[in-house]
DNA sequence: AGCTGGTCCTGATGGC
DNA sequence: TGCCATCAGGACCAGC
């Protein structure tokens, strides 16, 4: 399950073969994602250089003149790189090439929640594009700190574990990181937000920061096989402190984690260290 | 077979 | 009454 710290770490992978090159060729073989892969991106991005590879929450962001391709891997998407020299078979799975001088980028997305849209520079600044006008603060802009958690989560009612994954406030927490920062912050996932006092807002944020930071350095220890990765490993987490850890010992003070349901989503959580 | 999950969408609810 | 912000639930999928 791709959270930001898998799209950053995506990101650095392909900047090297994307960034300043020309695409020449794209083909879209499986157009069903989450909306319809338009059929003429093709004509969109063909002979046109990419000035930049940006990343907005999880969406990855495919930076031309003339227009931006956004991409967001959803639950099960990867971007693979290969020598055009030693390109495999398409498979099931796998939806759109995009075809440079000396590498072909590919993704594969078996359950389609994924989404690859192409947002033209006329039609206005890519910021107010729908999927990301909405969004909120990136978790590791300076601006992002306890007083602006504290702040934006008065009138929120919610409880904090699904006031985080909404990404309104600050993107990228995912429903890995939320748990753990959570237990990062000893914060209970039921509390509603509003009812945080200003320290332990503080304390949550620089958690949501810290627990994304060392996971995208675990991501990052593995860039130098993104290239033709033979493993297929396209996912990586920090060590879990409570993540499906139901009834294992905490490991800070041994109490049985448990698993409740929030939103029809699984939340781990020490009963003793988070209140 | 039924459960899982990230995000958008829709429709309901709440506050003013 | 109306509006806006917030909230809850449904839909989308393949793989186990």
């Amino acid at each position: 399950m791709p959270e930001l710290p898998e799209v950053e770490v995506t990101r650095r992978g392909l900047a090297p073969f994307v960034v300043g090159r020309t695409v020449e060729t794209v083909a879209v073989r499986e157009a069903r994602l989450r909306w319809p892969v338009p059929r003429d991106l093709g004509a969109s991005m063909e002979g046109k250089r990419v000035e930049q590879l940006e990343r907005r929450g999880k969406y990855l962001l495919w930076r031309f003149e003339h227009g931006t391709l956004i991409s967001h891997l959803g639950m099960s998407g990867v971007w693979r790189v290969w020598p055009r020299a030693a390109v495999p078979e398409p498979q099931r799975h796998d939806h759109v090439d995009i075809v440079l001088a000396s590498h072909l980028i590919r993704l594969t997305d078996p359950r389609r929640f994924g989404a690859l849209l192409w947002h033209r520079a006329e039609e206005g600044p890519l910021a107010s594009h729908a999927l990301l006008a909405g969004l909120g603060i990136e978790p590791f802009d300076p601006r992002f700190d306890g007083p602006l958690l504290h702040r934006e989560t008065r009138r929120r009612s919610a409880a904090i574990k699904q006031v985080l994954l909404a990404g309104d406030i600050v993107v990228g927490v995912g429903n890995i990181y939320a748990s753990e920062a959570l237990f990062r912050a000893g914060i209970h996932p039921r509390v509603s937000a509003h009812r945080l006092g200003h320290e332990r807002c503080v304390r949550l944020a620089a958690a949501v920061r810290e627990v994304l930071a060392e996971a995208i350095g675990v991501g990052g220890s593995t860039l130098r096989d993104f290239v033709s990765a033979a493993g297929d490993e396209g996912y990586f987490m920090l060590e879990a402190k409570v993540y499906e850890r139901v009834g294992l010992p905490c490991r800070r003070c041994s109490a049985p984690i448990r698993r409740i349901v929030q939103g029809q989503r699984a939340t781990y959580y020490c009963p003793r260290c988070q209140r």
